[in-house]
DNA sequence: TGAGATGTTCACAT
DNA sequence: TATGTGAACATCTC
């Protein structure tokens, strides 16, 4: 579930809690979840302060003051939380940060995809092969015109499986790419060369506003997202196709169905998406 | 009861 | 090279 929208929502939230913050012991509950040596991880993070969280894409970036970076997913369903210091692990809980001032931070992720990795501060894009391919951040000054258009032309993919290709832009999901085609008028099924100008200036806007829009609203809560703080978010009430599979399209009346594009359930209106 | 769906990325096949 | 498929895993639904 975790898009760009509630992975900088998960950022946000966290920043109040972890930033500044000294790591006075971790527990490592599920070693799988790890990249890298779990030895060395405890050693180079025990004893760190967290001087900054950024984010990439779908990856969080927690800076720690020892000039290296834990480099977090959380893929399906990994989440972060911040508990009081008696607080007993919970059924899912993988790693837990013991932080100097009392408080703990857990790292939690039902389904076990989540991963994390210890590396160079500044070298992520070399230690992390995804991250180093990964597509310019949709934001306006980012994601140009030129770019979009382009590399839309280079490809024959449906759009829908083009958009979910993070080399292509970063931190689109299955939620959100089914919410800016709907936006732009766009089948899903429609191959990325046969897109015009003028749509694909106005697909790229609807990307940059949706998922600015849905950062506001504090990410959408699907399945299970929740924020650091434990609340969902709202984006979910706002939504137009995705989840709504069929309901009448709120644009034309016309039904909104289900279908499979690059194995991933998509819903879209046939009658206005072209 | 058990098959199928859930969503992201990677490894591998074509 | 470009694109497509299945696996990693746990839980829920029908």
């Amino acid at each position: 579930m975790p898009e760009l929208p509630e992975v900088e929502t998960v950022r946000r939230g966290l920043k109040k809690y972890f930033e500044n913050e000294k790591i006075k012991d971790l527990k490592i509950i599920y070693p799988k979840l790890l990249d890298s040596d779990r030895t060395e991880f405890i050693e180079k993070v025990v004893g760190s302060t967290v001087s900054r969280i950024d984010r990439r894409g779908k990856f969080l970036l927690f800076r720690l003051d020892n000039n290296l970076t834990i480099v977090s997913h959380l893929r399906m369903e990994g989440r972060y939380s911040v508990e009081a210091a008696q607080e007993a692990p919970h059924k899912h809980t993988e790693m837990i940060f013991e932080l100097e001032n009392g408080k703990q931070v857990f790292y939690d992720d039902t389904r076990k995809f989540g991963k994390m990795k210890l590396v160079k501060s500044g070298n992520e894009a070399v230690e992390v092969k995804s991250i180093g391919s990964m597509g310019p951040e949709p934001v306006e000054s980012d994601l140009t015109f030129d770019y979009f258009y382009n590399r839309l032309q280079k490809s024959k993919k449906a759009v829908k499986a083009w958009l979910l290709d993070q080399n292509n832009v970063a931190g689109i999901g299955n939620i959100y790419a089914d919410e800016v085609l709907w936006l732009s008028e766009i089948s899903p099924l429609r191959p990325t060369n046969e897109i015009s100008e003028e749509e694909a200036d106005n697909l790229r806007e609807n990307i940059i506003r949706e998922l600015a829009f849905a950062i506001e609203n504090g990410g959408s809560t699907v399945h299970s997202f929740i924020d650091a703080s434990g609340h969902t978010g709202h984006m979910q009430d706002k939504l137009h196709a995705y989840g709504r599979a069929g309901q009448p399209c709120e644009r034309d009346g016309g039904e909104l169905i289900k279908i499979r594009v690059a194995q991933r359930g998509t819903t879209y209106c046939p009658k206005c998406q072209k």
